[in-house]
DNA sequence: TTGTAGTTTCAAAATAAATTGAAAGTTTAT
DNA sequence: ATAAACTTTCAATTTATTTTGAAACTACAA
């Protein structure tokens, strides 16, 4: 496999699995091809590399700038954007499993603590409860475990940037 | 909030949340239904309770099983089929880590362990090779920590076993 | 100002995914 | 065998998501 074969293949294999989590397949494959280019790009570059229209372009790079895995970068005597992605891929985990922890487990986390204060009267309530109790559960050990991730990191990182100063 | 109001919001919230995932609204309805049902539910009953259609509950009831998380059961003397969810929270977790795995992480594995095979000539290939070296190292990351959610349940249910024997 | 190079927005079009419903298929009872 | 009760399948439809492209917007330079 040739170097320009094994670049098609992470950008379209990147793309067809980020369908499968909620991630459209323009946003993984900007982030692939960012991920992989050693320069940073301009709009321009990424529309022509993967054949999409500057809106669907400009849209997913706001994107990925929101979940904190790409950046602007602005080149002197340049006018236009160009765009470098985070490229140390433990930050970038860290922000995805920030970002979906904020979007999938904090909801959650609120709604199953409504719904455990009903009262159990009737055999359908109690049931209800222990499903909710046991969601409960295990909703938390997901979310102890993300934070894990998240923490982890951020304290090595922290570690890192204490060694400079000892 | 009363039992009602709360079945509702319940069976409501998980399929909203469940589209961020992968899954179908009516797979999710269904795996809700279920869950709090204290009692089997025929395919007309869970048709009638989500207002679907009968191909739709069929396919859908197929893929839980497919899952895991259902099971058919045969009432005596009854010729329609009722169906149950699994009650055991971490068991449903268990067989959606497992299900999760196979189709997410162990394609993602293949993939890049082919692509991180290729020659390191110019600066854009070692780049590739660094990102693709990364990934490997979070996609383990990810595998592992799946690997012990299932395997420490096991365990678990395996001394529950022995325990039976000693 | 006015023009030019660039970016963003968003209604409309294209594409993808979920759902329906009726026909075909199964199984059991008579 | 035939019918009745029930389940599955799948082409057609509906719904939801993604993508386009051109107009509106912004920032800078002459």
């Amino acid at each position: 496999m040739t170097f320009e074969e094994a670049k098609d293949k992470f950008i379209h294999t990147w793309g067809t699995l980020a369908t499968q989590w909620g991630i459209n397949r323009s946003m993984a494959q900007l982030h692939a091809v960012l991920l992989i280019s050693p320069e940073a790009m301009s709009t321009e570059d990424v529309m022509e590399q993967l054949q999409i229209s500057r809106g669907n372009a400009s849209m997913n790079l706001r994107d990925l700038m929101d979940w904190g895995l790409i950046y602007k970068q602005l080149k002197p005597g340049e006018r236009r954007e160009f765009f470098i992605a985070e490229k140390d891929i433990w930050k970038v985990a860290r922000q995805v499993a920030k970002e979906r922890r904020r979007r999938e487990i904090t909801p959650v986390v609120e709604v199953l603590d409504e719904l455990k204060a009903i009262p159990t009267d009737t055999p359908e309530s109690i049931e209800f409860q222990r499903v909710m109790a046991g969601l409960s559960n295990v909703v938390s050990f997901a979310d102890n475990t993300l934070n894990a991730v998240i923490k982890a990191e951020e304290n090595w990182l922290m570690g890192q940037f204490l060694k400079v100063f000892r």
